[in-house]
DNA sequence: CAATTTTATGCTAACGATTGCACAACAAAT
DNA sequence: ATTTGTTGTGCAATCGTTAGCATAAAATTG
């Protein structure tokens, strides 16, 4: 900057200014600034821009495990947000697992100005420092922890709803297969489903899981598979279209039919799981206004001002696909 | 820092001497001082240490379409050994399509030491960024543009492996799914293929494509389930293992038993493809050390010392799986 | 014990931007 | 003609850290 400002016979304030539109200057001394910049090639240093100014531009990610395509289409959508906002994204981790401590001190280090996590896993570690050192911090897709805002999909609502219109499209035997029991995604799906099961009256849902993979469903769809017909269930939840596509995969490799013989159906909205051979009957969360909503969290506490935690729900969209029974009401329109 | 080197009575410098175990600082001093630190919770800013010794530590990150399972693979890779490394990332994009214009500056703004593009697609703009500007740049899965240094998969050569085993095992009449044409991933994949056809003396392969997508090898295997059998290939290649999996599910929808009637064979191992329902027979890129060779070249490049460009090319390898029929000797061990 | 080397620390100037304040130039008002 | 107001620039301090050089204290040597 300082031989730009040579070049250009003016001092160093005024080529900043210039270049940031500053009225002050006066615009032909602006307009050849400018051009001469261009010509130079001459980009600001934002990291000494930083140091001043106090904001670093930067929002930390703690990205889930990416193996879930849910995960890899919420990067995608902080991506182009925070994009849009003039933010850039610092990926300090992605994947199953806690996060290391050097890479959590990272955060602090480039001095983020807020921090995005999008795992149900407890990430402790990083919520910690998050906490301990005033960086505002968002939850996505699971309940906030002791520090932090959080926004989630109403997922609950979401068993609930699938349990109500399996149930009125005539299922009777219904089942469920949770992801990890720690995490507050997984057991809200769950109780919101079993709830309405117990609700209408029927025999208690029969529970699998314990992990949120394929494989877990996988495993699941092959435990119904073997059960003697009178004894296995109409209709199956997976509590993410990850696992109902596993239990999808074992019962058809088993000779099920479904939707003919079992429903399944999953919560996310996964492209993989809308697309043939699963055409899956599912919750959509609804990403992109989550994102919004998140980065509008992030933005309200990043000006330094103190603001309460803030927890916001979303409600999720049904995708009426082809992996299941549904009422009439719904499949006739 | 200042108030902390008040605290502990030295001078600034000390305490930074101190925290990086400088050797001419007295262990006494430097233990009471990393004790202080430790206490107060004080954690160095890296962008005012970036503004003095050059180096900011973070490595732009541009990634393609994050729907195929393999960019996001080669992200978790990323993040792992570019934090094994002490480098972060900065996430400047993720999708399809080009990389924006302001986007693209952030990779200097920021002063990145370096660039990862792992996008088939050509990321022109990020590419002549880097160029412009001295920082290397390494590309990941694609071969170099004008500038750059690259890391892939020996596609042609994985491409005339399946040929050559699907032609040992008695295929006849062969088939293969393209993707883009205008990445160099997909062309050579398929240039391979259809050389060792050719080579082989067999008729020429029909051919389909165009997108690298699930639903684009869905299209294909719909109009090749179409066909009547007599004219139907016996084997096909999608040049990923997305459009390997869209071929397969068209065909076993319309009814034709893979492999039994039809042998699929995808490229890239993404572990959806590995997993039931499609057990892809299928060449696997080796992220981890393609991963840790782009690092190799980019770390090699960053310390300023000017290097020419390097391609660098691994060999892939081959899963088996049951999606094809393939020699005897092989599906015996 | 004086002279010399070693060791540990402090002082200060960078790094590349931003910003409050001072100041020069010029126009308008008294 | 002096004062007041406006407008556009420059000066210098600042952000938090590092690194070269100077220096004081301690240890070694003759």
């Amino acid at each position: 900057m300082a031989s730009l400002a040579r070049a250009a016979g003016v001092a160093a304030s005024t080529v900043s200014r210039a270049l940031r539109n500053d009225p002050r200057i006066s615009p032909d001394v602006r307009d050849r600034i400018v051009a001469l910049a261009q010509e130079v090639g001459y980009t600001p240093n934002i990291l000494a821009r930083s140091l001043v100014g106090g904001s670093s531009g930067l929002i930390g990610l703690v990205l889930g495990p990416v193996d879930n395509p849910f995960y890899a289409e919420l990067m995608q959508r902080a991506v182009t947000q925070a994009a849009a906002r003039g933010w850039r994204l610092l990926l300090v981790h992605a994947g199953p697992g806690p996060i290391e401590q050097a890479t959590a001190d990272a955060l602090l280090q480039y001095r983020v100005d807020g921090c995005l996590i999008t795992s149900a896993e407890l990430s402790s570690r990083a919520a910690r420092i998050c906490r301990d050192n005033q960086v505002p911090l968002v939850m996505v897709n699971r309940v906030a922890w002791e520090h932090g805002s959080a926004v989630s999909c109403d997922n609950d609502a979401a068993g609930a709803l699938l349990a109500d219109l399996l149930i009125e499209a005539g299922h009777r035997r219904l089942a469920v297969v949770s992801g990890n029991p720690t995490t507050s995604t997984s057991i809200e799906r769950a109780d919101g489903f079993i709830r309405r099961v117990r609700a209408a009256g029927l025999p208690e849902p029969l529970r699998f899981g314990g992990v949120n993979s394929h494989a877990k469903g996988f495993e699941a769809g092959q435990v119904i598979a073997a059960l003697p017909a009178p004894d296995r269930p109409d209709a199956v939840l997976g509590v993410s279209d990850l696992i109902a596509m596993g239990i999808m995969d074992a019962l058809r490799e088993a000779g099920i039919a479904v939707p003919g013989e079992i429903s399944v159906v999953g919560i996310d909205g996964v492209a993989a799981a809308r697309r043939p051979p699963y055409r899956m009957t599912t919750v959509a969360q609804p990403l992109e206004d989550m994102m919004e909503r998140a980065l509008d969290l992030l933005n309200a506490r990043m000006n330094g001002v103190h603001r309460a935690d803030e927890v916001v729900t979303l409600r999720g969209d049904l995708v009426i696909g082809q992996s299941a029974r549904l009422p009439a009401r719904l499949t006739a329109g």
